[in-house]
DNA sequence: ATATATTTTTAGATTAGTCTAAAAATATTT
DNA sequence: AAATATTTTTAGACTAATCTAAAAATATAT
């Protein structure tokens, strides 16, 4: 049997290692768990021991297929239940997170099945990610912060990295939403700011409002 | 904070003391949390530190205001997915319990507020047991076992005990289903057989059916 | 390439929940 | 009311997941 706290890290590791498949450090998984390194090599051993991980002491650790097909499932559940909570409780996008962490461990074939099936076999969770099939297929679509997009390109706003209500209020004031099109018009390499435009209008946000915003290329 | 564990504990000593008011015996709560008299005596002690429960050795148990509190709840939220289960996910009556029991511990006001207005307020699960509402109100209406049901009474049948898929093919053949009204006609002493009418035929069902059935008096 | 810094692992302790075995309290029987 | 049985509690140990502090390995800097 699997336990809550193995899945978490589980999780952990497939989203650090989801950028290129190199392998995952100690640090970065304990940082990532808010929890000691000396916690995370314990976990990384019984991972490993249970075959959900292959890892060679001081080399870093990368999911087996097994771990990767236990992190894809968590991933499913995950964007379904954020898809319901939005499209059907009222959740708003940057509040359904904490709560599809816990709805995510609930184990049930059928309640998952069901559930994609009572959303219409959903593709892509409110946040604009793919959710993978009954089978863990799905293209996984590179989100990058504002910061690093590309002056010319247009995006599409899928996320924020602070959360809090002045940051969110911000946005709001200049009609900058979850699913907004953004087109880069200019960075300034003086003080970082950057001239984007949206669907009315043409603003220039600052380095630290660049740095929060998250977007996938369209 | 308040653990699984614990609340599982919670919900368990307060099944047990719901029928009468009466103090909850040790034994009984470990038997129903499948556990030894020693664990329960440990966390009866940890309750009743946390001011869930009132406890004097070997006097038994009894849950406290707050205590009752958190029973409460939780049967509020195991209800309300009850139904979400069975109305919104093609789930039988038999098998929604397992999941719900996980659904339940999941803590988010939100979540079960707007669950409870998405499913239009729902006073009764899908095994006619009420559903308390959000300050914790509601009837409680005596479940019994037919075997202990009064001649001449009629009853509406909410459940089973034992749910093996050869009690249920028995009880489907005979058109006994959940939500069926009966009638007891008869009860034969001599071997404890019972004559039932149901909507549209008369029965005599054995005793160990009639030890199996959950019915509520309408 | 040697010294220093960083990362990772080990060793030993801690907490929640459980267990077994034995002791203590309560209940039942004769 | 004494003897016996049952229930409950205590004592001490175990596992999973965590921690601190120190040792070992690897990486970086001079």
């Amino acid at each position: 049997m699997i336990t809550l706290t193995e899945e978490n890290y589980i999780k952990a590791i497939y989203h650090l290692s989801s950028n290129g498949e190199k392998t995952v450090n100690t640090n970065a998984i304990a940082s990532s768990m808010q929890t000691k390194a000396s916690s995370a090599t314990d976990m990384i051993k019984k991972l490993s021991e249970k075959n959900y991980a292959d890892y060679k002491k001081y080399q870093g650790v990368t999911l087996t297929k097994e771990g990767k097909r236990v992190a894809v499932n968590i991933i499913r559940k995950h964007r379904l239940w954020e898809v319901f909570l939005v499209e059907k409780l009222n959740f708003s996008w940057d509040e359904v997170h904490e709560v599809a962490e816990h709805l995510e461990h609930i184990k049930s074939d059928k309640l998952i099945d069901e559930l994609d099936a009572f959303l219409e076999f959903p593709t892509h969770d409110p946040h604009g990610d793919p959710i993978p099939d009954k089978d863990g297929n799905f293209k996984h679509i590179e989100k990058i912060v504002l910061a690093k997009a590309e002056v010319g390109s247009t995006y599409r706003c899928v996320g924020v990295d602070d959360t809090s209500s002045s940051f969110l209020k911000y946005l709001d004031s200049n009609a900058i939403a979850l699913g907004s099109i953004i087109t880069i018009k200019h960075k300034e390499p003086f003080d970082n700011s950057i001239k984007i435009a949206l669907a009315n209008s043409e603003i220039v946000v600052s380095q630290s409002v660049a740095k929060n915003l998250y977007l996938k290329k369209v």
